[in-house]
DNA sequence: GTAATAGTGTCTTTCAGACAGTATGAC
DNA sequence: GTCATACTGTCTGAAAGACACTATTAC
């Protein structure tokens, strides 16, 4: 009954924080030239009462940080994953690994948070920033890149769920700027695109290809699949703030409007309206005065911070984010 | 660095159809008296290319069913479960063991599908079936057990999500009729406090306890952590048909409008409203007429098809379900 | 005709999205 | 006063939700 091959449980911690309106992201490096990667260890039933606590451990041991909200994102069954082509997936660690990977929400505090390995969000994902307007990259690099690679329409592999899709089709519907447009949720399914399609430097290393053959640089590489699993935890915290008020566990006790306006638009890679962002947070009861004010250049702007009583009143008090202002 | 514990993966599978209007689960039963269990085993790295791979081969085994739509729901650390008050926890399966479910969709075609082990959803969560109104069993045996196990408070575990949540709070967030009223996909929510209430026989089992102590019977017991796993599945697709036109991995190649409706009520568990309904799924493009009729003893019925166009069309091409009617 | 089921036309209310404005500070 | 930032009042159009109605079969 137990399998002959023994399996190791690796669990990986995707831990954001945003600071101003930078979104942020717990990466380090174990040396010069090595890729980054998330926090992560093999799971020791011995040690760790649950997965969960598991998680916590390393953030602990590897981070420095106690962690706070913390969710269960996806389970990979290969780190070195299947590779398109029929080209044989050999990665540098045994198939047998299984990841399961965690998103972590944290707040930085000024002093007490040490910031220097909490690395911009979007370094990994350029292309997912949109808050000044469409990323260059975009139109120079990537469409041009994955046109080409779509000419050369070879069967594609893959889940059930996009089996009848052709190159064509999952380049229209994940990037394409007409018809269904860019939706913010899809982060894993643009990345795993860029990665059937040869122009992540993960791809390459998978495929044991030289990174010289690289068209183009498209963000900043990580260790084994930690990039994926980066990419799960963005689309799936731009999804859920629209119906939870996750944002708060990423705030201050106290906050102006404008700065949370301003987090949650990091996060969600797009600027939204202003006064219907205003509305939305306050008709919503999602927030409360405190009373006070910040100074900042300007009219001073009142603090907020959240009603915590709005969990218990509305099954999904979200921020129903529409896009643009 | 492997952990000195051997590790084992298990895969469950979560198979939903919908016949008329009756939601069903395959699960079968090991012998007589024994709980019914879905179809699992163990993951083997050598035999399974991929974890998705592994649980197909099980679903065919098992249950002779070649699986289309597989969607992965969740990783379970711990099969017997922590316990509340400080209980131990040491049920049947060494502890060491990891459940991964899955959710799989699929037709049945009379004929060629054996239904025999397809059971009714709805035995093993009765609650969660308002389409005859508020299930009787709510007023009469969940909600004076719920409130009697309130009243002795203790101080609860669990994750950190709920962790300012009293017994009380969460009592009136899952299942209250006023306020935040019956969140249709929180359906593991609801499992999980009648769990930790005592108050479903998997709880007595793995505190070691007899079942004679169960107040009431809710729903038929499953094997292992079968029942947390169709209560995860459950909630998923329930959400998950709002955004994604799921619903027609259930559906055969031609239908009515009104059989969709009813097998749409079946899963999210109360009734639509018709008129709505209509339009939604029509101006959403989401079907087209086949120019076909049926006739089902008043006037006949137009025959649509699934529109698969609008998959590359829409991001979100779901069916937006607001209740009543 | 009745019973049964299928299908439509249109009204009302809500709310997302956007317009253009006013308020209060620093200097 | 200007500049900068904070904040608000109100219009519009798209949909969600619900009303009542008509259509086509079997008997």
């Amino acid at each position: 009954m137990a399998s002959l091959l023994p399996i190791e449980i690796n669990l990986t911690a995707v831990i954001m924080a945003v600071q101003a309106d930078e979104p942020l992201v717990y990466a380090s490096s174990a040396g010069d030239g090595l890729p980054q990667g998330l926090p992560s260890g093999p799971f020791d039933p011995l040690n760790h009462r649950t997965l969960e606590l598991g998680l916590r451990g390393f953030a602990q041991d590897q981070a420095g940080l106690e962690l706070g909200y913390v969710e269960q994102l996806y389970t990979f069954g290969d780190r070195g994953r299947t590779v398109a082509d029929g080209q044989q997936a050999d990665a540098l660690p045994s198939p047998h690994v299984v990841s399961i990977g965690y998103l972590a929400l944290t707040r930085i505090f000024p002093g007490a948070t040490d910031p220097s390995n909490f690395l911009p969000l979007y370094a990994f994902f350029p292309w997912e920033d949109w808050r000044g307007g469409k990323p260059g990259a975009l139109e120079r690099d990537i469409l041009p890149a994955l046109a080409r690679w779509a000419e050369g329409n070879g069967p594609d592999h893959g889940s059930a769920d996009r089996r009848a899709l052709s190159r064509k089709e999952r380049i229209a519907l994940h990037f394409g700027s007409e018809g269904p447009s860019f939706d913010e949720e899809k982060v894993l399914e643009r990345y795993e695109l860029l990665y059937d399609a040869g122009l992540v430097e993960e791809a390459l290393r998978d495929r044991r290809l030289p990174p010289a053959s690289l068209p183009v640089k498209l963000g900043q590489a990580m260790a084994f699949d930690h990039r994926r699993i980066l990419a799960t935890a963005l689309g799936r915290i731009r999804g859920k703030l629209k119906y939870r008020p996750v944002i708060f566990e990423m705030m201050p006790e106290t906050f102006t409007l404008t700065d949370l306006q301003r987090k949650v638009e990091a996060i969600s890679g797009h600027h939204l309206h202003k006064q219907n962002f205003r509305r939305l947070v306050e008709t919503g009861g999602l927030v409360e005065p405190t009373g006070g004010q910040t100074t900042t250049g300007g009219r001073p702007a009142a603090l907020f911070r959240f009603r915590r009583d709005v969990l218990t009143e509305r099954p999904a008090p979200g921020l129903r984010l529409g896009r643009s202002g």
